[in-house]
DNA sequence: TAAAGGCATGACAGCCTTGTCAAGGCGAGC
DNA sequence: GCTCGCCTTGACAAGGCTGTCATGCCTTTA
């Protein structure tokens, strides 16, 4: 019951007024380096600590950061939520999380959330962070916000993303550096901008390293497994297969998997399979998949670093946007061409 | 930026006192329902909400719940503050994250925080929930908590479980009711107090099936797969192996999968296993996984709703305790014994 | 008919902090 | 020595709501 303790009794204790001990509190300049001390020793021996609904209401800040979400993984989730709160305990602002459901009026559920609670920024992941009604509120309410590796209209505000070019660019030359010359590609979503950055890193990478990307050694997917089970299929029934397939997801390499598995073409001997986004099931298969990690908290702690640095409001620039490093997690899956 | 609007605008426009419309909002009695359907209509009208943080200045109440949690699987995280949610929102409650670490003082991690934000209850998931250091904490602030399945001192607060007991004892005897007599353990973490609960059902079961329990046929396992892996391969890596392997989580399950399909033992003909809580990757893996289904988002929601009624802090009896119920999710991974 | 009690409502203070503005102190420049 | 301007500090209002208490009116009771 201790959180009784005020201002106005570290004022008192510090023999200053509450608005100095404001002052001191919130690092405002102006005030002598002797009262400072004075004054943090009294918030030191009273363990004080302001209140936050006080501060909200009479300041400009709210102390609370917003994690919207939409059922994505949730192993994604927690990552965003621990990364978030990472940056911002340092801070003193709190994590508000609040699911949404897509299904429903996004808009209709996220404008009262807005009005009750004054959030001083919201991280926004996908598919969320693509949702135009979303966007459209936050901006109407005056809500800053950045979004998570969002896929549409990248310049509309601040985000944080990895580097899908030079991550794909990596895995394609990490399957080179094993020996294989003919690698099979899976593209992902054509809706998804993340598929044709992947491609054109393994193009690139496949190119640069002057082997010929082979148009019938590229099938469309669509990310699900289903679509990666099939891709294989016709990458794989064929005397002229490729000796890996790097697929755009992991889902889709799992799919990859199963075919192999069918056609008792053995893993990593046979065929080399790399995937993408280094979800659970990577881990769960036998062997387990070489894959790409996507760094999920420190890109959401870049989010709520944006976020508390004030910087998602650019007035003439670009908003403001962090590419952050990806990590090629070497696995089972892959293995020297035979 | 309509957030603008406050409860003397809704007044005015209803031509009452600002008090009749907090009245109104807060459903107190004493109001004429004709004063109280032209303040509604007033509200609606307006699009207004009442600010959090001026309400809980002024009142006793704060809109807040907490989630504090610690590195427990995502996939239970993510379910806990959906069930919670769910609840909340239906009284314009937020739900506000609080990630511990429980290898630093984890008391000085939580007593600030209940210091700037009051919250009106806390909902702790294992393992914090049995951390005394913290519930010490909440209690000296006041702070309502409850938790969810609780190892240790059940009498001491709230809490939600589920039968653990029962529903490790009607696995096995799933098991048993299929023909295996031997039928392999995984512990679980053994700071974790569904552990022993699990651990007893089976033991229970097999001797109330006049079965033996073997000890070298029980192993420790620490709820993650690489622990189950390794678990699997001593009971595997056997001539006398059994012909079933309870682990007392999925994680732990998936490994034992893995280590039958590197060992070319085909489930369920060879091998059954048995999962318990029924996490994503229980589908993901073939064949699926026979496992538990623990109501987690159901629990929460009755966490939350404990907090809610203000049901905690009973006088004389016992802290209010809810049980729910499981499901026992029989799918392929468990078989007759060959 | 008068007194008592209950209900519906409003005026006002207070919650704890920050923002605004004014005032006092002090050194620099003329 | 005086004015100017900067640095430091404080008084007070504001922020939006709820709690307390008072008021007026209507119904019940003797």
């Amino acid at each position: 019951m201790s959180s009784k303790v005020t201002i106005h009794e570290v004022a008192r204790l510090s023999g200053v007024s509450i608005k100095t001990v404001s002052r001191v509190l919130n690092r405002e300049p102006n005030v002598k380096n002797d009262t400072r001390v004075r004054v943090q020793e009294a918030v030191a021996a009273l363990n004080y600590r302001p209140n936050i609904s006080a501060r909200s209401l009479a300041g400009s800040k709210a102390y609370l950061i917003g994690v919207f979400f939409d059922n994505p993984s949730p192993a994604y989730v927690t990552d965003v939520q621990l990364g978030a709160i990472a940056r911002c305990r340092e801070e003193g602002y709190h994590l508000i999380v609040e699911p949404l459901d897509s299904e429903g009026d996004v808009a209709a559920q996220v404008e009262p959330m807005l009005h009750t609670l004054r959030m001083d920024g919201v991280i926004l992941t996908p598919p969320v962070c693509d949702n135009v009604a979303v966007l459209d509120v936050l901006e109407a309410e005056g809500v800053p916000y950045v979004r998570l590796s969002p896929d549409q209209d990248l310049g509309r505000s601040a985000s944080v993303r990895m580097d899908d070019v030079r991550a794909a660019y990596e895995m394609t030359a990490h399957l080179i550096s094993l020996g294989h010359t003919d690698i099979g590609f899976i593209k992902g979503h054509p809706e998804h901008g993340a598929s044709h950055l992947r491609y054109e890193g393994y193009v690139q990478a496949m190119k640069d390293h002057g082997h010929p990307v082979r148009e019938d050694h590229v099938q469309q997917g669509w990310f699900s497994f289903r679509s990666g089970f099939e891709a294989a299929e016709k990458l794989l029934n064929r005397p002229d297969r490729p000796t890996a397939i790097f697929a755009s997801n992991d889902d889709m390499a799992l799919g990859v998997m199963a075919v192999a598995n069918r056609l008792r073409l053995e893993v990593p001997e046979k065929l080399s399979v790399a995937g993408f986004d280094d979800t659970p099931g990577a881990k769960v298969v036998w062997p387990q998949l070489t894959t790409v990690r996507q760094p999920i908290q420190a890109m959401a702690a870049a989010a709520a670093d944006l976020l508390l640095g004030g910087a998602t409001k650019p007035e003439g620039d670009a908003p403001p946007s962090r590419l952050l490093d990806f990590e090629l997690v070497v696995r089972e899956s892959t293995g020297p061409a035979g």
